[in-house]
DNA sequence: CCATGTGAACAAATTCACAGCA
DNA sequence: TGCTGTGAATTTGTTCACATGG
């Protein structure tokens, strides 16, 4: 089975939707109720969620307790993934202690920086260390996943430093188009696309 | 005309690109030079351009410098459009100082927060003010775009406040799904769902 | 009866193939 | 000749419509 990028981001919308409606004691729920939260076709949702399996009931709909289940799992997610960030700017740091809350699918295990000023301090409960270790930490931690918040000039030597170690995929937030290496899934996050694609948005709604 | 996000973010990516290039003294590139760059075909990019005109020089390519001009404007990037940030936790204020270098296209004029105990505090060279003063502030300043990087639960609220005080898009880091205003420009950058992508990648390599 | 699951119809995005022009 | 610009073909994604089953 090969799912789309597309899918799949809609899929971890619906879980994290299910979960607070499992807080709310919700048990049950029709992909027309769910269409309704996200502005979306009620087939579109079933088509996303079929691509796992049956989860539903006719007539019924969806028991949230058991979707979760199944979708956490088909996603992956019921595993810990061990991830470090490279590049201890402000960005670098916020994310750091946005993610380091380690729940039970993403671990953030170490902290890197190459400039020596910054190596020793703490973020969080972690203490920074040298880009020249990452070999070493990504074997000592199984690290799967990189988070890279380095500046731009420093993005592509470090995102090939990062695979070389051993890193299986990379989250990448500096403003570049990195040359990756052909089968090792990457996603960039760029802030400045998404004000560049509002701004394009305001400019056509004038006519 | 109307483009599609997918073409507008490419646009922003050959943008950023050719400004490099133009820096380094290049004053011609051809679709098939740009698109070994990105990983994309040549035809792709030479579509995304079409549709603001006719840049190229058959048999030759584009003019790095012409068509800089051409998608500047035609992006709308060559008016200012001055932008707030909303919630002063760590990633608003890391997002505050990044896009705070006040290009000719954004600048940030006023960085709020919610909680009495930060307003007054110095984020770059901004003062925190307080939400209540929202209205205000665009109306001072003429804020076309909100940045929100408050807490999930705040978001909805913050997003409404925006939206009423005459904010035109939004540009939402929160991880939740807003109920949007229809027909008011917004985006969501939400890293836990890029994760959770690459995770589900990892798990269909190994088969 | 009601909501799921799904093949068929439709729409959007991309690639192909080539005409047209420097 | 070489590369752009673009209609046609193809692939991908979404919606429609309905058969199926609790």
């Amino acid at each position: 089975m090969d799912v789309s990028s597309l899918t799949l981001n809609r899929l971890s919308l619906y879980l994290r939707c299910l979960r607070t409606l499992q807080e709310e004691g919700t048990e049950r729920i029709s992909s027309q109720q769910l269409a309704e939260r996200f502005d979306l076709s009620a087939p579109l949702i079933r088509k996303d969620l079929a691509q796992f399996g049956e989860f539903g009931i006719r007539g019924i709909g969806y028991e949230v307790d058991h979707l979760i289940d199944r979708l956490h799992s088909a996603l992956g997610l019921d595993q810990q993934h061990p991830l470090l960030v490279v590049g201890m700017g402000r960005l670098g740091t916020a994310l750091a202690r946005y993610l380091g809350f380690n729940d039970a699918t993403f671990r953030v295990v170490a902290v890197l920086d190459n400039d020596a000023e910054k190596v020793g301090k703490e973020v969080g409960d972690l203490t920074i260390r040298h880009t020249d270790e990452l070999e070493e930490i990504v074997r000592e931690y199984g690290v799967e996943l990189g988070v890279l918040t380095v500046p731009a000039e420093a993005a592509q030597p470090m995102y090939d430093a990062l695979v070389d170690a051993g890193v299986q995929a990379v989250l990448n937030f500096a403003p570049v188009s990195l040359q990756l290496r052909p089968g090792l899934p990457s996603k960039s996050v760029d802030f400045r696309i998404h004000l560049e694609e509002l701004v394009y948005f305001l400019l056509a709604k004038e006519d």
